[in-house]
DNA sequence: GTCTATATCATGATAGAC
DNA sequence: GTCTATCATGATATAGAC
């Protein structure tokens, strides 16, 4: 079996990897503490990655891939049961940032810490990671794009697109920084992880985003109000 | 001029260090690299600063000290005007977000790619920075808070608190992410760094910071809105 | 206060035996 | 496919002359 026994090296150190890169960054973890962790060779990245580099970015697409393929899925869902009509805002907004609050919520740390680090590494600048990261986003957010379009007929392209990255950034602070919240606000700890905190952060944040996104039009006068309220 | 000469070597090196950081990130910088560019002897960084995290460290805090006093000037001015009365939160709002993003649209591209270290280094995991960061906005947060609070006396205090940081959020990936924007949404590139820009982008921002902070409450029935238009 | 020179260490990558 | 051994590089930090 060598197939599998290759197979279970990669993977070994796939975890490892996500592991230890969820906890300190990707570039402040040395293949050395992959291998070590993974219990393999430290030439065994090489061989199957070819760089680290390559193991970076296996890391964040598996992740990527499986995440971006949820949204869709429950994009399609949706459309399928309008039979063309538009969407409510707020079903499309939450397909698309449900899974991802959800799956930062998760139960294991590694997966709680994971998403963070996602968001950070995809503003580094100048990285190939910037690049991976919109290769697997652009046609996820083109239909997202879409639907918003369809479901919002008085808000202007341009604005939609900027208010779904205002969005985007919301969700990210909403995901990374509840600890540095915390700490700013003085704030007691409540119970953390637990599954019902991680509805009440998607709730709070879904109301938040959904009036964001409705609001009045930088132009407008003082009190017009967008239409299709969620 | 011995203390002169000195404070001339330890400004071109914090200089030098803003630069690189802005541009690399403060740990794919080397010290090597920064009093190269400074023209300064490579050990005069851990004479002045003691170490490179010294140096990180004094390059953030003068910064983030300056962005701060303007934040809190401008909220003395609006509050002096006020005279007890509260203010409309779209003023808060401004006073707080509009000195970071006009400082991040600024001439210099030097000042455009500051923020955005600045906004990724304090989600660091585990960094110094983070702490310090904290620190340092730990006040004017508080002060800006309690101008909410009074502002729209319907929201509780927790809600005011997390919408707070959803907009911390949305205004870091305004100010960060409208190169990664663009490539995914497969945008024109409109003249880069001019003001107008800069304050047609904070209009739309406020707009959308100021729909959220007034949206209808999480548990709250479907059509509720708030009081207080901005 | 500033310099040269160097100590000390950890990293990513590879060569070559098995 | 996996291992050991090793290379080349670049990092921070310091010792000691001036």
């Amino acid at each position: 079996m060598t197939a599998s026994r290759s197979t279970r090296t990669r993977d070994l150190i796939l975890d490892a990897a996500e592991h230890l890169f969820a906890h300190q960054g990707h570039d402040n973890t040395s293949l050395r503490q992959i291998t070590a962790a993974a219990r393999v060779n430290l030439s065994a990245v090489n061989y199957h990655f070819g760089s680290k580099d390559g193991l970076v970015h296996a890391v964040f697409q598996r992740r990527l891939a499986a995440l971006n393929r949820e949204r869709l899925a429950l994009l399609d869902r949706l459309e399928d049961a309008a039979h063309g009509q538009p969407l409510k805002p707020s079903q499309i907004v939450e397909a698309f940032f449900g899974p991802l609050v959800r799956h930062a919520g998760g139960a294991s740390p590694d997966q709680k810490a994971f998403v963070p680090l996602l968001e950070r590494s995809m503003s580094d600048p100048g990285g190939f990671i910037r690049t991976m990261f919109i290769d697997e986003h652009t046609g996820v957010i083109d239909r997202f794009k879409h639907a918003l379009l369809k479901s919002l007929p008085d808000v202007p392209e341009e604005e939609i697109v900027w208010r779904f990255h205002f969005m985007l950034g919301a969700t990210s602070y909403a995901i990374s920084g509840t600890e540095v919240l915390r700490l700013a606000m003085n704030w007691p700890r409540p119970d953390a992880g637990n599954a019902s905190d991680t509805e009440a952060l998607l709730a709070r944040l879904l109301s938040f985003l959904l009036g964001g996104l409705r609001a009045p039009l930088p132009g407008a006068p003082k009190n017009s109000v967008q239409r299709n309220l969620a």
